[in-house]
DNA sequence: CTTTGTTCTATTGTATACAATCATACACAG
DNA sequence: CTGTGTATGATTGTATACAATAGAACAAAG
């Protein structure tokens, strides 16, 4: 399946990260699941490139702890539990508290405004009830916070912390009243971050992650998830 | 330099995990500063494998963030600046105290035992000022708290983040005076993680952080350093 | 002199070849 | 049957070959 068409090699430049990136996403959204074995062959099929890329994915997925390596065996899918999350939501209470704390200290006046367009985008898509562009602002929301904390390690953590719950994340904010509830409490943040008091943007924010953990729970209850 | 002395070539087994964890170590430990671009070649004939396993090794620096990869130009080396290992101290203050109050919850008789051994080793070592083993023995008390807490996540980002302020926690044991003190805070801590009370455990671990940072601040003041 | 274009070299990105390993299936002895 | 040894195939680990890129050195034109 999907063999070459052109009877000339293109040589194709810099596709590693894409590489990383899609094995990445295809684990997270449970194409690839926990437990399957990923074959260097069958993976460099799939993609369209040799192995020395899908080498160098795996590798990176194995620091990242998305799959388990086991030398000369090959890599399994770990995924992501829901414990993991459960573990994450409670991590990120603190962290991304600080993170607010942070920003409120150090944001400069670009990311500001880029708060402020990302809030009335936001404010837009709820409306709408676009649960997908809703995610993906939700997401901007907190990345440009983390960039706004000038902290390289806060940063990676998080960002990387973030993209393990995405799933939890688009459940919880697919429900219309949850979504409007973050978005008043994105504002109470900006809020906060933009007058300088860091200690109340930290609060908010700990307490916003809280809530969105709380409305998650009760939507796996009420699905029976689990 | 270095040049193969056998005429054959000799297929060595699963040396990938090595050769990351001695650039990573060369980075760590500053043989490989900062600013300086780590070229394949070079390391490869450095390290006495082809390529493949350096480039594989470098993309995993690089998701750690040790180094910097430009995409068609190379691998410049970021390492970890003294505001980073402020920052992760601040971070570790936070998570390592929740690690502490999830071991306390869920450790096993086994890694009591262990906590106990080392402590142990601790105090001999301490008494001998012996600071090189004291740094080991100081990772490995931290390392089973971490997974004692049974958190995969909380694991993987406090067991990073303690490898990227090693240099600096050597700098501050290598006081015998802290080292003694270390050693009472994490007797204090072992005490109230065996009797599981996991709050105490949690203000231990964090305030023990806190001095740890304190004493490594003190440091580096009388020297100078920064 | 400065600017522009061109060649050359160093280095990275990718593909592929081959060695080593592991697991399975199978044959055979007990 | 049951256990043991051996061959076979699938897959990983490593090395190497070649394409593409970036940058420097150099030459020519203005």
């Amino acid at each position: 399946m999907m063999a070459l068409n052109s009877e000339e090699v293109h040589y194709q430049r810099s596709l590693g990260g894409q590489v990383f990136e899609q094995i990445r996403e295809n684990i997270l959204n449970g194409r690839y699941k926990p437990g399957e074995s990923l074959i260097e062959l069958r993976l460099s099929e799939e993609i369209g490139v040799s192995r020395t890329p899908i080498r160098e994915a795996i590798r990176q997925l194995e620091l990242e702890g998305l799959v388990h390596v086991v030398p000369n065996k090959g890599a399994i899918v770990s995924g992501v539990s829901d414990k993991d999350v459960d573990d994450i939501y409670t991590i990120r209470m603190l962290v991304e508290g600080l993170a607010a704390q942070w920003a409120a200290q150090n944001i400069t006046d670009r990311e500001l405004e880029e708060l402020e367009e990302i809030l009335e985008l936001e404010d837009f898509y709820t409306r709408k009830k676009d649960s997908s562009h809703i995610l993906q602002i939700d997401s901007r929301f907190h990345q440009v916070i983390f960039a706004a904390s000038k902290s390289k390690s806060l940063m990676h953590v998080l960002g990387t912390f973030h993209q393990y719950v995405r799933n939890a994340r688009n459940t919880s904010l697919s429900y219309p009243d949850r979504a409007a509830e973050a978005l008043k409490e994105h504002t109470a943040i900006y809020e906060a971050i933009r007058i300088r008091d860091s200690e109340k943007a930290g609060e908010l924010m700990t307490d916003h992650i809280m809530k969105a953990r709380a409305s998650l729970n009760l939507r796996k209850q009420t699905r029976g998830d689990r």
